[in-house]
DNA sequence: GGGGTTATGGGG
DNA sequence: TGGGTATGTTGC
DNA sequence: GACTAAGTGATA
């Protein structure tokens, strides 16, 4: 086929002519040099052709998607202190919006949206009804822009060192090459942000009708939005995070969330889905399958829901246990808890520990670090050799076995080869140490102390259960440790089953 | 302890490829209940051929036999022409490969089953009931479960096999103080894997 | 537009 | 910066 | 001189 078949448009036009009469409420002239005059969203004309610029915030958005093989979309829902609220009776306070679907020819030219509440900029939109609805069509392959500002102090990216800091009149991201901002937006932006941040604190946002409950997913037709608690976050692999979800029916739910598309996730965090769908083939645990277009997104930090479900919906762990009576499960279980005192200690994987420690700087110059990983192996095999006699002076340890009374402390002695998804295709194993004499450790047994293994036998068959519980398949353990002398010892951890 | 799978698998494959993995890969370990033909549609035909179950799509492996029957018996037919077609497979069986799975998208952690298509024949008038949108089942979350636990047995007893002699460091060793030690000490690399 | 890509076949 | 080209939009 | 109709005409 010739390189000129495909109907490519000539360059040379011939000059048309038309007519333009004045058209309606167009923009007033940009007399005072302002080029761009905002409208609110119900203030739009309806019967406008000229595209119309404006602010507004997000409450609910899909993930950037490709529709065919040159269209990108990203649809959003948005309100304004004009639109935010439905006006029908019997309809609560269920929120009223509007749709803004952005059209590029790029992934990149969309917005990403990981947090409702947040702050959106259009230029040049134009406004039709669509399904009864004010819908606002943004061609950012085109003419239109779209610019991002964060209402909380730091964009969902920012709060994880995932993008540059901004200050709160620039924005965390935006479409094309520069991006302008005139001098009379400064006080529209701290206008609409405080607007968002009342709203969230005064009203659900997500009101009942955009979402449905967990027990009511088996029996949905098509897909359907949730609004939950992430109760943890399994690294499944390289590429993959498990989310446990629960929400306020009750119901526990797991799903796949890639990494890169969704980094923004925490445990403890109550987020939206934007499309799942009930997933028939899981038959071992409830599975919620997503899309591409799926999106995973958090609360602005004053949502009032977001506050109520983060303190209503707990961990009961009855998945787990359930599990665990099982010969094999395939829920994982993580076995430990870590004191609170470390909860904002960041999590580091094998190989960063293990591979990176000694020459990456940053990692090189801490000693205590959260990971999580799952147990190989335990040395001794033997459980009745975990616990030695320990002489503090001459640093040396002897078994226990044998009836001679034994000086010193008892103290236990185990090393646990484990690996994580970092570490799952090489073929190393890497030595953690609950080594209790200095008392690092100590409570990891839940209240099993080190006593002599080999006389307690209460106490070793309670071990010889947690021996086989950790190193069962789907075991996990979420430990703190701290780096001595080149080795990790556990610390602050205790197994809560 | 109890066995699980109460309810029935809906998904032919998914059930299929479980079971290879939950017999340690050994396919003549696998229920005979389950060998039965399996009809399929063809989701796409090129660059890759896939077959969905109406759950999950997987790549079949035509044996060289099996193209030489079909073309022999359906000469009119191309296999790229197959696309949205319906399929089906009367003779296969399962074999699991390692594999590079940063470059086979059906597959998982280095391992894939593989639906060995022996012999197969085209219903080219038959239309299929529309399913769920059709998935990687080696992007499955259970099914991906599955090989890890294929995987974690097979390293148990590796490391039961090849790790007989324990060494635990000694606490005089690891007591130090010694800011500079290294913690490539910690790496237990497999003794004797390959 | 409440949706279905692909040299991206673990952001799309 | 200016001309040429590719592409979006609008008018006919 | 003010107002209207018709002509003009993109832009990254």
């Amino acid at each position: 086929m010739s390189s000129a078949a495909k109907n490519q448009r000539s360059t040379s036009r011939v000059t048309k002519k038309k007519t333009t009469g004045p058209k309606d409420a167009a923009p007033k002239k940009a007399e005072k040099g302002s080029k761009y005059e905002y409208v609110e969203l119900t203030k739009a004309q309806l019967t406008s052709v000229t595209a119309q610029h404006f602010y507004a915030v997000v409450i609910d958005a899909t993930f950037p998607y490709k529709t065919n093989q040159e269209r990108y979309i990203c649809s959003l829902k948005i309100v304004d202190p004009s639109l935010y609220l439905k006006k029908e009776k019997g309809t609560g306070d269920n929120s009223d919006y509007a749709t803004l679907v952005l059209y590029a020819k790029r992934f990149e030219d969309l917005p990403i949206i990981h947090r409702l509440g947040d702050i959106i900029r259009i230029h040049r939109a134009t406004i039709r009804l669509y399904n009864g609805q004010r819908q606002f069509n943004a061609n950012i392959f085109y003419s239109s822009s779209w610019a991002l500002f964060s209402t909380d102090k730091k964009s969902a990216l920012q709060e994880i060192g995932g993008q540059e800091a901004t200050s709160d009149l620039v924005p965390f991201s935006h479409s094309g090459k520069n991006f302008t901002f005139q001098k009379n937006e400064a006080g529209i932006v701290q206008n609409i942000r405080k607007w968002a941040q009342q709203y969230f604190t005064q009203y659900s946002v997500i009101s009942n009708d955009m979402f449905t409950a967990l027990n009511k997913a088996q029996a949905q037709k098509g897909d359907f939005d949730v609004v939950a608690k992430i109760l943890q976050i399994h690294e499944l692999d390289e590429y993959t995070n498990e989310l446990k979800l629960k929400d306020a029916s009750g119901q526990v739910f797991y799903t796949l969330a890639l990494k890169l598309k969704f980094p923004h996730l925490r445990t403890g965090e109550v987020v939206r889905i934007r499309s799942a769908t009930y997933d028939e083939t899981s038959t071992q645990k409830k599975v919620l399958l997503l899309s591409h277009y799926s999106n995973i997104v958090t609360f602005i930090s004053t949502s009032k829901l977001a506050k109520e479900l983060r303190g209503k919906i707990t961990d009961d762990r009855a998945v787990e246990k359930a599990a665990l009576k099982q010969d094999v499960s395939l829920s994982a279980v993580v076995l430990t808890e870590v004191d609170k005192k470390h909860a904002g200690l960041p999590a580091h994987s094998l190989h960063d520990l293990f591979h990176n420690a000694d020459s990456d700087k940053e990692l090189s110059s801490k000693d205590t670090f959260r990971t999580q990983f799952y147990v190989t192996k335990i040395e001794p095999s033997d459980v009745k050799e975990w616990v030695k006699a320990y002489d503090r002076k001459t640093k040396k340890v002897t078994s226990l076995k044998g009836s001679a009374a034994k000086g010193g402390d008892n103290i236990f002695q185990v090393s646990f080869l484990v690996k994580d998804a970092s570490t799952q295709l090489n073929n190393n194993t890497y030595r953690v140490l609950l080594y209790t004499h200095d008392g690092l450790g100590a409570n990891f047994f839940n209240g099993v102390k080190a006593d002599n293994l080999h006389k307690n036998a209460d106490a070793r068959k309670k071990l010889e259960e947690y021996s086989e519980l950790l190193t069962r398949f789907n075991s996990y353990v979420d430990a703190v440790v701290e780096r001595r002398n080149g080795f990790y010892f556990i610390k602050d951890t205790r197994i809560v089953y | 302890m109890s066995k699980s799978q109460q309810v029935q698998q809906q998904s032919a494959f998914k059930q299929l490829y479980a079971e290879l993995f939950n017999n340690g890969g050994d396919f003549g370990k696998v229920s005979n209940n389950l060998k039965k033909p399996l009809k399929c549609y063809v989701k796409e035909s090129y660059p890759h051929f896939l077959v969905t179950d109406g759950y999950f799509f997987v790549t079949p492996y035509f044996t060289k036999e099996a193209v030489t029957e079909f073309h022999s018996k359906f000469p009119n037919v191309n296999i790229v022409d197959l696309h949205d077609k319906v399929i089906v497979i009367n003779n296969w069986s399962l074999e699991l490969r390692r594999v590079n799975s940063a470059e086979v998208f059906t597959s998982y952690a280095n391992l894939e089953a593989r639906l060995i298509v022996h012999s197969f024949k085209p219903n080219l008038q038959e239309r299929l009931n529309p399913t769920r949108y059709p998935v990687n089942l080696y992007r499955d979350d259970e099914f991906k479960t599955t090989i890890q636990h294929f995987r974690h047995q097979a390293l148990q007893q590796s490391l039961a096999k090849n790790l007989k002699q324990e060494n635990i460091p000694d606490i005089a060793k690891v007591t130090g103080g010694d800011k500079k030690a290294k913690v490539d000490a910690g790496i237990v690399r497999a003794s004797t894997s390959k």
